[in-house]
RNA sequence: CGGGGAGUAGCGUAGCCUGGCAACGCACGUGCUUUGGGAGCACGAGAUCGCGGGUUCAAAUCCCGCCUCCCCGACCA
């Protein structure tokens, strides 16, 4: 591909918005355009990445038996309407009407097109297991969209669904794909963690997320450095010691001015926080306020508490108002004379005696307060966030928290769908059974963003030959002086674009000076920069100089026409 | 949705407070020179100053409303 007709542009200034590196060098390097919030074009050369990171996930799932498909983007809301996800899932999900005003929905996910299809595709337990993909957009409505390709709103999919018979089959196809994820991150050049994982809004029973490190990741991973427990902090599981056992003392109310945190109460006590409890206000999808009550050195685990009140369409935050008619205060609230809440209590609060706790009372708070006694639970669980420090629950040495970026997932889905739409099969009982699911993505353009985070320099972006979108980029230079560096540009450019469409490279062919193309070719990433110059033909052939070392060395033309076709 | 910030030429910005010809760098076009690390000179094109309304002799600038984008928090590939 000739660089002087290539619908690209580089941008010599950094663009305002940007601040990941990613979002910043595949804009400067004309890879990517943003349309609008979390909507971005794929320009030519983010095209050719897109694709090639498309080509080693397909050979992926290909190798474990996946088969290619391709699902529609629209579906009838009446599909959605089966799942009951069409009422569940709220306002990410895009909603239109059609010319004759059916309900329409865009696509966020194709669990509902699968358990449809395997309904009335799928009679007997011979065609079974079976293990179907596509590549498709995906229209997902997030509240914000942020950090360039790393979240938006539209985004190209990578979704499978394997399809047995039961759960031993379901734990084969899980961990196929497992192995895939794993195969298919060490190919793109990322380095994943695979942590467990909340089932969230597909259901299910277990899950892993492929997770790249990242201090701008979203989620946070509860990592163990001495042995190889991972897991997303939504899930962790940390184990607590026995608070020291006291007898309960009696319930006394006592003034603590302007302490509305337990920081400020701490302090104005000059007690640890662990002698504290902590409330937290959420209403429930369903309109349900909830009461969470943790030690004040912890902090509340939004998803822990969401699985445990069993909250339909999530949780947020209470208002005053709402804490206040429930006979609580803000800032100084308990579940202590409070009525019409549902009380979640954490576990190590239920058994840690004689607290802190607020007494619903401007300015107030009780000493002495003692769950089981003075306030009951309606459900006691473990609702607390994974500190560092913690013990690790495999091995017991403090675990880290880091940052990480999503990849890929994998969900067992079991049989929620194929119940939906009735997807079953005849055993070889002779007896109909449902077909038992599982559920695999991985979002294409976040893996180029993290590929770009992981492999860049502070000149560009340094592209792993297997994702590169040209196999090396030719620098001509001093076509006046020498005609012979045109030629044998032109024959190198001609050589790779004849041994196939993996080998061709990108020839900057513009009449530009050198400094402009020797820094846009940093820029673009090219595994391998040629220079063609009067000064390297003199000296008896091609600079050849790799990207990543920004190692120089001038080779025969010959070598380099072998290594176009062969690799270098 | 809560909090913070920003919309001026393709990109980066100044001008706004204190109203008075819309400016600078890069990029772009033409010509000449230059050609191994973001070249020089000359000429040139490019902006309804996010949108709508208001105040004023006069609005990028002041006031009101709206839209969009970015960043931090609750969701996910």
């Amino acid at each position: 591909m000739r660089l002087s007709h290539l619908f690209f542009t580089t941008l010599r200034d950094d663009p305002a918005e940007a601040e990941m590196p990613s979002h910043r060098l595949l804009l400067r390097a004309g890879y990517v355009r943003q349309l609008g919030s979390g909507i971005y074009s794929l320009l030519p050369l983010g095209k050719r990445v897109n694709d090639r990171v498309e080509q080693i996930v397909r050979e992926e799932q290909d190798r474990i038996g996946g088969q290619e498909m391709e699902m529609p983007v629209v579906h009838p809301a009446d599909l959605w309407r089966a799942s009951g996800r069409y009422e569940t899932v709220g306002p990410e999900m895009g909603r239109f009407k059609d010319r004759n005003g059916r309900d329409m929905v865009l696509a966020m996910t194709h669990e509902e097109v699968v358990g449809q299809l395997l309904a009335d595709v799928v009679r007997s337990w011979r065609q079974l297991p079976m293990m179907v993909y596509h590549f498709q957009t995906k229209w997902r409505d997030e509240p914000r969209a942020r950090g360039g390709l790393i979240r938006v709103r539209e985004f190209v999919m990578k979704d499978a669904y394997s399809c047995d018979r039961d759960d031993a089959g379901l734990d084969v196809s899980y961990w196929a794909q497992y192995g895939a994820y794993v195969r298919t991150f060490e190919r793109l050049g990322l380095a994943t963690i695979a942590v467990s994982s909340d089932v969230g809004m597909m259901g299910g029973s277990l899950a892993h997320e492929f997770m790249v490190l990242n201090p701008a990741g979203e989620d946070v991973l509860v990592l163990c450095e001495s042995c190889d427990y991972a897991a997303n902090r939504q899930v962790a599981v940390i184990p607590r010691p026995d608070p020291a056992a006291e007898d309960p003392l009696p319930l006394e109310e006592f003034e603590t001015p302007g302490a509305t945190t337990i920081a400020s109460l701490a302090a104005y006590l000059d007690i640890g926080a662990d002698r504290t409890a902590k409330a937290a206000f959420f209403v429930t999808g369903d309109g349900r306020l909830v009461t969470a009550v943790v030690r004040g050195d912890h902090e509340v685990n939004e998803t822990k508490l969401g699985n445990a009140v069993k909250a339909t369409g999530g949780l947020r935050p209470a208002q005053i108002e709402e804490i206040k008619a429930a006979g609580m205060e803000a800032g100084y609230g308990s579940p202590i004379g409070a009525r019409g809440t549902f009380v979640v209590i954490d576990d190590l609060v239920a058994r840690s005696p004689n607290l802190v706790a607020g007494a619903n009372r401007e300015g107030f708070h009780y000493r002495n307060a003692n769950a089981g006694r003075d306030y009951t639970a309606d459900v006691t669980a473990d609702i607390t966030n994974a500190q560092g420090g913690d013990p690790c629950p495999n091995c017991g040495n403090p675990v880290i928290l880091r940052n990480g970026i999503e990849v890929g997932n994998i969900f067992k889905l079991g049989t929620k769908y194929s119940d939906a739409f009735e997807a079953t099969y005849l055993g070889e009982d002779g007896q109909a059974h449902p077909i038992v699911m599982g559920s695999y993505g991985i979002g294409v353009g976040r893996n180029v963003a993290c590929i770009v985070e992981t492999h860049h320099d502070e000149k560009g972006i340094v592209w792993p030959a297997e994702v590169a979108p040209y196999a090396a980029h030719l620098v001509s230079i001093g076509t006046a002086k020498e005609p012979r560096v045109a030629e044998i540009a032109e024959q190198l450019h001609g050589l790779a674009a004849d041994a196939g469409p993996r080998r061709e490279i990108l020839w900057d062919d513009r009449d530009e000076s050198p400094g402009v193309k020797f820094t846009d070719a940093e820029l673009l990433g090219m595994p391998w920069i040629l220079t063609v110059s009067p000064r390297s033909l003199a000296a008896g052939g091609v600079e050849v100089t790799e990207r990543a070392t920004g190692e120089r060395t001038l080779r025969p033309i010959e070598e380099v026409e072998r290594q176009l076709v062969d690799g270098f």
